[in-house]
RNA sequence: GGGAGCAUAGCUCAGCUGGGAGAGCAUCUGCCUUACAAGCAGAGGGUCAUAGGUUCGAGCCCUAUUGUUCCCACCA
């Protein structure tokens, strides 16, 4: 049969018309099989801002190994798609874009606005699913979905509703993370600490009686204009008798109290410090204990506020420095120093994040965050590694309650209105035309929009329906498996469990696996400011899209950040390319298009072995799979395929298909055939591209390697005595092999190969192959070789001689033949001591005694046969 | 300040429940042996960070130390 394969693989030209075909074929497609068991993936959506990096290769990667893994297993699988509408990432991005063109969105107003964000969603939202196909990603299409679409904004006020209903949801005035580039408040798990160098500015303040004054050390001297106490501890015995005191504020001249409380450590800085309720948490909280009032010094976009004429309108670096200077002239600035401290900043902009006091929507957290420590302490979710339980739990354990709103456009509108005339609010699910408390036409609803979290934590179940009790929903819910990286578990894995937990009464997954970050080949967070990032379409564009899946899916264990080494993909890409030609050599050997059967009762040694190994790897990579050892399945597979199926198997049956014998060959033919069709099975997961496109070549019952079955384990291809047979003549083979070598003879230099053994049968059906693998002209089998001009080889099981007598220094055979006995005895030391260890006898298990004893065993036969070798040696 | 990860061949990393240390790349030697030079056959290279401990047996388990990375935290 001529083989209609390229003699290197493209896979340019062969992607797009397999994942054509795929698509075609609605393959994807979950059809809610009854009776078939489910599992279902929901893709992690990734922002319409973003386009496709080495997260999400790695991140779809591996569902893609799972979903198809479980699709050819035969569960009902369904992987569902989608994007994120990214509130502040993508209100950013349509600002700045707007920035260069002049104009603010304030100008504009919100409808315009929405109608350009709405507009950027239809350019780019598209882009990254693009990319996500040239993953090879097996999502179901028709059923992707956008966290802004009419499904999940039903779903967000259903969500916001119930908890409100509940009393989960509040409106209040409290200190919030701000950030003053956005304009938004955020919640605390977007707010990113840096260290940043800063200075301790010391200043006196005196106090009012004119007895003396209070050192206060402070890195933020600016926020002064807002200080309405100053705290020490109350058991500070350095200020024990001036609590209660007043002091006299620096610049403004106003008086303020010395108040007492333990928040102060007395250690740090002088032990008195300035409070600032307006602009710090922990002042805030102690304005409340201490009735203090709250005075907001900085605008929404950290500029001084006009009730201080002097300052009004400069940014907190120009007030800063104005500040300090008035201080020095005013004799209050005792020193500088320079100081190093940790600064929260926006995670989206990287401005650093002023804390202030605003009126915003909370989630009471508490009641939700304890079923969902619950749920994953009793093991209702797993995950993988098991390790990063800590971190959620951590997180729930200290939870704060979530600010939710957001002084922002894009995004699910709170639905709360406010009535003009009771001031009431109401909340709704539907949109609201009257006060639900006085019937009051006169309403407005609020401005801002929810936390794009808000929506992503439903994701799992909006996606499929919820709150419809829809068939999706039913069938496919909760869904098994979430793929994502641990630096999100704070923001979305967290939010999900809570959310799944309280709104349909389960978690929305059971197992979570956790993959670190794609770093650059030197261990750096790839970034765009480094200009380090790879581009995985780049990648695709030269490797192949199978030759990046497996690069990204093997050599790492789950949670491990890994580095992108583009010799990897570049070692991948051989493997594909290995596999490739695996396909044509078979193909260029088959004589008919029909699937050939396999024979059990013809089979020959090395049938037997191959088949063995091939049923063993099975066993192995499904149970790797199953428990999402992903890396160490794939590896196996590479082992298989290169080491064992082309170095070995293929090479060994060119005897076969070359001879005479055509019922010899065809026996070849037919475990090749299996072996290798079935081996794509199992590779397919990982390298979804080239196995279906050598398998739609190869002859085959189905339609698609994607939509048939994952190979089974199967009983009768258990050849275990074959595969131990197998490897003396594996070891024959190998170690003439080793020692041409050593001589430098080279491979067109063939020689008799003479096989002393008592293994002749085991031999003697590997004559054909040992020949071809070992370089003989001839092979012989028999008792007694002794031959001076010959080369002696001692394996475990058999003494070879190679007669090449220009090439014989008996006295270098001798040596050779020394050293390999000095080998074979301290092998036969180390096994005896473990075996004339009484302990090691009494509690090793028996397998691993029998391992020694054999092993022992092995080591004394060889040591006869060196010294039988040698003794003849001598007598020449 | 609290917590976690990592430390194994020159480089990048595997090593699942403890049973004589592995891969890829790189290096060296010999090969176009008609599936594949993106290949074939060989070779060299490791006190598994250090010190103790548990065990018949430790890369793996326990303790401490060192180095390194990350997460969290209200020391102004």
């Amino acid at each position: 049969m001529d083989t209609a394969l390229a003699k290197q693989y493209d896979p340019k030209e062969v992607e797009n018309r397999i994942y054509t075909m795929w698509q075609e074929n609605r393959y994807f497609h979950a059809k809610r099989e009854e009776g078939k068991k489910t599992y279902t993936i929901v893709i992690p959506p990734p922002n319409i801002t973003g386009q496709l990096h080495m997260g999400h290769a790695l991140d779809n990667t591996l569902q893609d190994i799972l979903i198809r893994f479980k699709r050819m297993q035969g569960y009902d699988t369904l992987w569902l798609p989608g994007t994120d509408h990214a509130s502040i990432a993508t209100e950013a991005k349509i600002v700045e874009a707007m920035r260069k063109e002049g104009i603010t969105k304030e100008q504009i107003g919100r409808d315009a606005f929405l109608e350009r964000a709405w507009e950027w969603k239809k350019t780019y939202g598209g882009r990254i699913i693009e990319q996500l196909k040239k993953m090879g990603s097996s999502c179901d299409w028709e059923r992707e979905r956008f966290t802004l679409d009419e499904g999940c904004s039903k779903a967000v006020r259903e969500f916001f509703n119930n908890l409100y209903e509940k009393g989960l949801i509040y409106r209040g005035e409290r200190m919030i993370n701000w950030c003053p580039h956005c304009k938004t408040s955020i919640s605390d798990a977007e707010v990113e600490y840096e260290d940043q160098a800063g200075h301790f500015w010391h200043i006196k303040y005196p106090f009012a009686d004119g007895s003396g004054y209070i050192e206060i050390a402070t890195t933020r001297p600016e926020t002064m204009l807002g200080d309405t106490a100053v705290a020490v501890h109350p058991d500070d015995e350095r200020y024990k008798d001036v609590i209660g005191k007043e002091l006299v504020l620096p610049i403004l001249h106003k008086k303020i109290p010395v108040i007492a409380d333990d928040f102060v450590e007395m250690d740090f800085g002088t032990g008195a410090v300035k409070i600032t309720p307006a602009h710090d948490p922990n002042d805030f909280e102690a304005g409340l204990r201490h009735n203090l009032e709250v005075i907001t010094v900085f605008t929404e976009d950290a500029h001084i506020v006009d009730d201080y004429p002097k300052y009004a309108g400069m940014d907190l670096a120009t007030a800063r420095k104005a500040i300090v200077a008035d201080l020095e002239a005013e004799g209050a600035l005792l020193s500088v120093e320079d100081y190093n401290h940790n600064v929260g900043t926006c995670y989206r902009c990287g401005t650093n994040i002023e804390p202030r006091v605003s009126k915003q929507w909370f989630v009471k957290m508490k009641p939700l965050a304890e079923p969902a420590i619950k749920a994953v302490k009793e093991g209702e979710t797993k995950f993988i590694p098991e390790r990063f339980d800590k971190i959620y739990f951590h997180w729930l354990e200290n939870i704060k309650d979530w600010c939710i709103s957001r002084q922002l456009w894009w995004g699910h509108r709170i639905p709360a209105w406010y009535c003009d005339d009771c001031g009431e609010i109401t909340v709704s699910r539907t949109d609201a035309t009257e006060c639900k408390h006085c019937g009051s036409k006169h309403i407005r609803q609020d401005e801002d929009t929810l936390d794009t979290w808000f929506s992503s934590a439903l994701w799992p179940f909006s996606t499929l329906g919820w709150p419809e009790k829809t068939a999706d929903f039913e069938h496919y819910y909760p869904t098994n498996t979430l793929v994502t990286g641990y630096d999100i578990i704070p923001f979305w894995v967290m939010r999900m469990m809570f959310s799944g937990i309280d709104q349909t009464g389960q978690v929305p997954f059971n197992t979570v696996l956790i993959h670190g970050l794609v770093r650059d080949s030197k261990g750096r967070k790839m970034s765009k400011s480094l200009g380090n990032g790879v581009d995985p379409l780049e990648v695709i564009d030269s490797y192949g899209a199978d030759a990046l899946r497996f690069s990204l899916a093997t050599g790492n264990s789950p949670g491990n950040d890994m580095r992108y080494i583009p010799e990897r993909v570049e070692a991948s890409r051989n493997f594909a390319n290995k596999v490739w030609n695996a396909a044509r050599f078979i193909l260029m050997n088959l004589e008919s298009d029909k699937v050939l059967p396999l024979d059990l009762n013809n089979l020959a040694i090395e049938d037997k072995w191959i088949l063995s190994k091939y049923n063993t790897l099975v066993g192995e990579v499904t149970s790797n799979l199953e428990s999402y050892e992903l890396g160490m399945a794939v590896q196996k597979l590479y082992d298989f395929i290169w080491d064992v199926f082309c170095d070995w198997y293929i090479e060994i049956t060119k005897a076969r298909l070359t001879g005479d014998d055509k019922a010899a060959a065809d026996t070849a033919r037919s475990v090749l055939n299996y072996v290798f069709t079935n081996t794509l099975a199992l590779l397919h997961p990982f390298m979804p591209f080239i196995t279906e496109e050598i398998w739609q070549n190869m002859p085959h019952i189905g339609e698609a390697l994607m939509v048939s079955s994952f190979p089974q384990v199967r009983e009768d291809l258990d050849f275990r005595d074959e595969e131990e047979q197998f490897t003396i003549i594996m070891n024959v083979i190998k170690a003439i092999r080793n020692r041409r070598s050593e001589m430098n003879v080279p491979p067109s230099k063939k020689t008799t190969i003479q096989i002393q053994t008592a293994e002749k049968d085991v031999i003697n059906a590997g004559v054909s192959y040992i020949k071809r693998l070992a370089w003989g002209s001839s092979v012989q089998i028999g008792d007694s070789f002794s031959s001076a001009g010959a080369v002696r080889i001692v394996t475990d099981s058999a003494t070879v001689f190679l007669p090449m007598s220009e090439l014989i220094d008996v006295e270098a055979e001798k040596q050779r033949l020394l050293k390999d006995l000095e080998k074979a005895n301290e092998d036969k030391n180390f096994f005896e001591s473990k075996l004339n260890n009484e302990t090691f006898m009494a509690k090793a298990p028996e397998a691993v005694v029998a391992k020694q004893k054999e092993g022992l065993a092995k080591a004394l036969k060889k040591i006869e046969m060196i010294n039988d070798n040698l003794k003849e040696l001598e007598s020449l």
